[in-house]
DNA sequence: TTGTACGCGTTATCAA
DNA sequence: TTGATAACGCGTACAA
């Protein structure tokens, strides 16, 4: 680590403001700022040295100040629980896509599942250094703080809904279409007894995927909580491995990880997937397709609950109003890969 | 989708100002500024009663007219190419850490290789909306533009170096160590002709890896130019195969979606790793670990790169300096999985 | 075709 | 202990 010696450049000097544009050109700040924004007919010499003189000094005009006096920062939010959950990833992509397209900015507000972080982000759009926030917590969130955010500053939910919130923008997947999917699946199979593993009660989503999948299945359902996170699968099937036998021919798990960590520990009891029990996930994360076998699981179109919950959001944001109620089910899509297949007779 | 009818709270109305305070309490604007601020002592009584009125009419001081007046609004810009890449993800988790220690927000400048959206973005620390821009383009960056923002604006760069750039501020993970560990392994099982599967020639960290590889495994290697992505990775590998035989008897690839990509044509072409031949990637993405067989790579601290650049940048900027040229190279570590092992006899 | 004056919301300076 | 004023940098209504 060296420091080179850069007189005063390691400092740095305040830059041309509109002021020392016109007063280097000879004209009223008016003018220069007519100019540049062609808002109104300026004479072509004058303009020309106008520009002659904005290259020269680098001027170029601090959009601070622009906001201050538009009244808005053309600049939103993007909460969520964790960016390198690739889940979370493509969101952000679909986000920040969307708000590029308007010319917005996005901020990324990675919780970490912490209540002051959030707390911390939340206070970005009251003191409006923010225009907006897709909000996508990924964890039950307090309904209290964000009612009475909502209503008086724009936000839109994405991936979870908020239980009992009410008058929000919201995107999600169509959990319970996925669930059904996975339990028509399993059930054209030929299972009959499926072990279930549900993510914490809490969420809203978790509860419609095990929903559409029950009643789709229409078999033997058991149902074991997990956490989403991959020792929680392994934990939760080499649990009912060791109680005894695992009394079902298939493993619906409510997310890949989760699904992963089943794998893992069936492959460790001596099971083979999908010859002695098949295993579905959720969410088609990049890995699923990597590992052995390639995981039949529910893709959810991440990327696009990403960009529509964005894209909503500004088309009310750029009009400076608070975005109506209004909800946007993305369709989901069943990846049939090699672990699953008929139960073994 | 509904639209509720919310009459007059569908538009956004004029936020309490500090002038709005003062009026309702009774006093002057500098007072109520005092009296959330602390900076100076305000009468218990007075102090109470501006509370009092803060909480009626809901103030919360607008960040934005606070930033004009400090000359700067404490949001740095993460400048990465694509989030969804998990590498960038890990890094960009780590800058967002440093950054919320600090107090400071990042905006995602999510480029997707494209130069135009490159420029907006740069254009934002021209506009002095961001305090900051750590820059870890992820593709050889213009040099020319950047030679022109460092030196008057606050720029880390992370990840990747930029070829004959001085002066600057770069955290990067020790590419040439991590080929050397590859060399070193390969060579100490037995390997003595291999096939290194590099990237985009004008990339640094590409050229460090494949020099310390060679350095270090003294043996005959054959390289083969690839895009970091896993058709190009199948490609090379397949071309290879048709051609005539290999004539290698590890391939090591310069990240691990070509490796993937190695694997399947390898899988294809109906030979086994590590049994025919060994693999090894670079990265340690999450997928490695999860396919078959578990990838042997390089681990790279994505995360502390990341959390390295954005700290050293904001060390200078909530001083209001440029940064001054410093280099922080990251240790990387390598993962030794089952895709390697000592060659067939 | 151009300029003056004001407002955006805050804080620092100076005065009382 | 408090307040009036200026300044941050810009856009624009109004005037000339």
């Amino acid at each position: 680590m060296t420091r080179e010696h850069l007189g005063d450049r390691s400092v740095v000097r305040r830059p041309a403001s509109i002021k020392d544009v016109a007063a280097a050109a000879g004209v009223s700040p008016t003018t220069v700022s007519h100019v540049l924004s062609g808002n109104r007919p300026v004479n072509e010499d004058t303009a020309a040295r106008v520009r002659s003189v904005v290259n020269r000094l680098g001027y170029v005009p601090a959009s601070l100040a622009r906001s201050l006096q538009a009244g808005s920062t053309s600049v939103i939010g993007l909460l969520i629980p964790d960016i390198s959950n690739t889940f979370f990833a493509e969101l952000a992509k679909g986000a920040e896509d969307a708000a590029h397209d308007l010319g917005y900015g996005l901020i990324l507000c990675n919780t970490e599942f912490d209540a002051d972080r959030e707390d911390r982000y939340l206070g970005m759009i009251r003191s409006r250094f923010i225009d907006g926030m897709v909000y996508a917590s990924g964890s039950p969130p307090s309904r209290r703080r964000l009612e009475a955010l909502m209503g008086k500053f724009p936000i839109a939910l994405a991936d979870e809904e908020v239980d009992g919130l009410q008058g929000a923008l919201i995107a999600t997947a169509d959990h319970e279409a996925g669930g059904r999917l996975v339990g028509e699946h399993l059930r054209e199979l030929g299972h009959r007894r499926a072990l279930m593993l549900t993510g914490p009660r809490a969420l809203k989503s978790g509860a419609d995927r095990a929903n559409g999948f029950v009643k789709a299945f229409k078999g033997k359902v058991v149902e074991r909580v997990g956490d989403f996170k991959e020792a929680s699968g392994h934990r939760l099937v080499a649990g009912r491995l060791e109680e005894g036998r695992l009394d079902c021919t298939a493993v619906f798990a409510a997310n890949d990880l989760m699904a992963f960590g089943a794998l893992t520990a069936l492959r460790e009891a001596g099971l083979s997937v999908p010859g002695d029990i098949s295993v579905v996930g959720f969410d088609d994360i990049r890995a699923a397709s990597l590992i052995h076998p390639p995981l039949t699981t529910v893709h959810q179109p991440a990327y696009d609950v990403g960009r529509t919950a964005t894209a909503q959001l500004l088309q009310y944001v750029s009009r400076g109003e608070v975005p109506p109620a209004s909800r946007h089910t993305l369709p989901v899509e069943l990846k049939v890969r090699a672990s699953t297949a008929p139960p073994a007779r």
